[in-house]
DNA sequence: TTAAACTTTCAATAAGTTTTGAAAGTTTAA
DNA sequence: TTAAACTTTCAAAACTTATTGAAAGTTTAA
């Protein structure tokens, strides 16, 4: 395979991914594109590479930025903005597990935790089962958070050498 | 909070963090909705509850079928299909994964793998830069998918018990 | 058989999401 | 100042996805 039509793949690929897992497929696209780039871009450059307009690229740029995945560069004596993504898969993954927390996962939990509270008669069934399905996923969700604060702030060879350790 | 308004609630809560995580949300209510019902429900009844349409009802519970996440059910002496779901929250966690890692993970490591053997002069910073992004991918998908692996073939205990030690 | 009870399908439509592009805004250099 | 270079905004349009509901299909009991 070329590289050209490599590079293609792998921008398409990731835009799918992102796009099954709700994030918008220009986002994911966008950030694919500046992974495979060693130098920063111009707007006008991922524009032009994505076939995507002005405003699409601008509003991409801020979110992308928003979730911590890219950053603004300057270049001296240059008028236009640059963009520069993160090359390391970790910081990615972290990232992106950081941001969903805080976006999706804690205000779950915060309503589980209130649903937790509710009493009732465990004799009703209709109760003892809706108790019963809150408690245990609140649980599980907590499990799930503390295991992202310890990736968070984790060794990426520390982290996947004590999970991979489970195997043996 | 009375028992009716919080399981409103974690319908609701259910059916957008689905969303987010790119699951329709009528999929994640209907999930929400059995996973609180101590009986198996009629379509009729699910149709009733949430407000949905028939063919809506329909489509939705071949998918959550399809998804090993909930199962068809036969009373004696009647006519109607009833539908019941696992209430078990490391189950549902195990099969969300299982069938996640087979539609989605799975067909992304393939293509990674064809990436990165993707040949070019590491000189080159355009190869170079690709070619560090893609196999550094395809590194950590390859652990998330041993761990996932380690997940459906684990007891929750257990599963737990090994990551959340990582803690001390 | 028949017909009632129930399930499935799918074209049309509605709802939701993303994208465009032109206009407004901002910054910089002269 | 001014005007060119560049960025941001946002209403309208395009596109995507979900939903409806009526018709067709299937199963069962008598």
């Amino acid at each position: 395979m070329e590289l050209a039509e490599a590079k293609q793949k792998f921008i398409e690929s990731w835009g799918k991914l992102g796009s099954e897992w709700g994030i918008n497929r220009t986002m994911a696209q966008v950030h694919a594109l500046l992974l495979i780039s060693p130098a920063p871009l111009t707007t006008e450059e991922i524009m032009e590479t994505l076939s995507i307009s002005r405003g699409n690229a601008n509003m991409t740029l801020r979110d992308l930025i928003g979730w911590g995945l890219i950053e603004k560069q300057h270049k001296a004596g240059e008028r236009k903005e640059y963009f520069y993504a993160d090359k390391d898969a970790w910081n990615i993954a972290r990232q992106v597990a950081k941001e969903r927390r805080k976006r999706e996962l804690d205000p779950v939990v915060k309503i589980l935790d209130e649903l937790s509270k509710v009493e009732g008669d465990m004799k009703d069934p209709e109760f003892a089962t809706f108790h019963k399905s809150v408690t245990d996923i609140n649980k599980l969700a907590k499990n799930v958070d503390k295991t992202i604060e310890t990736m968070i702030n984790a060794e990426e060879n520390w982290f996947w050498g004590s999970i991979l350790k489970m195997f043996k």
